[in-house]
DNA sequence: GCCAATATATCGTCGTGCTATACATAGGCC
DNA sequence: GGCCTATGTATAGCACGACGATATATTGGC
């Protein structure tokens, strides 16, 4: 009877800011290709955030035109892909999105707690 | 020697998908008028989230064709001016939406505490 | 009279998420 | 061989909202 789920997908304007932060915080492991990024990205959320095709190389060659990650093709593991890692500069970015959306996201709590919003439990 | 301020401005993208929600839970309690609504938005978040006019405006007629707020206008505080509150359907979006920033908050820890991701304290 | 703060409004631009589309490879199955 | 699905990367064009610029009117202080 496909019950009510409290997972649908979120809204594209939530992502919106944080799309970079997900994929520079997925790669901060080992270096990752494209379809990989988008796989793991959809596990971690637990199927909540969807990265299309469409949205996530254009923002790969963007990050990667920032210089904040770094491509190289490689058929090591049987197959050619195109394989993307972390500069240094790209470590620093993380680190420094990752605060400002834990600023935000506390910002955005007392906003909501000043107004007695509590969401249902 | 400005010390790089822990309460620097969000970026925009940051805000987009939450205004809505910013504003809705401003007005969850009284009603209030454009200016002032921007003026508690900044207050509450302590300055580092800003309503430009050209942002405020159009999004409040958005809302008040959504039917979630509205508009009156009234001088009983000493001079016209444009007073909102929230319809019934606000108020349940305002829910809605707080919920979902909540889950969506939720997903992203996830994210980055799997990428050991822990901002500078 | 002048200026700053208050108060509302709109236009045009820009960034960016996403649908649609394209194309190529690999493996399973009939 | 032929077909389908999953894998893998890529781009064009649209949708849509945030914001700077701009306009306009009112109020109060000097």
């Amino acid at each position: 009877m496909e019950e009510k789920s409290v997972t649908g997908k979120f809204g594209r304007d939530l992502l919106r800011g944080s799309l970079d932060l997900m994929v520079l915080s997925v790669l901060a492991g080992e270096r990752k290709y494209g379809y990989l990024i988008q796989k793991e990205v959809r596990a971690a959320s637990g199927g909540r955030v969807e990265l299309p095709a469409g949205t996530l190389y254009p923002l790969l060659h963007r990050l990667e035109d920032e210089r904040l990650i770094k491509a190289s093709w490689d058929d090591a593991t049987g197959r050619e892909r195109k394989w993307y890692e972390l500069t240094a500069a790209g470590r620093k970015r993380l680190a420094a999105q990752a605060q400002e959306w834990a600023d935000y996201a506390q910002c955005i709590r007392q906003l909501l707690g000043a107004a007695r919003v509590e969401p249902a439990t």
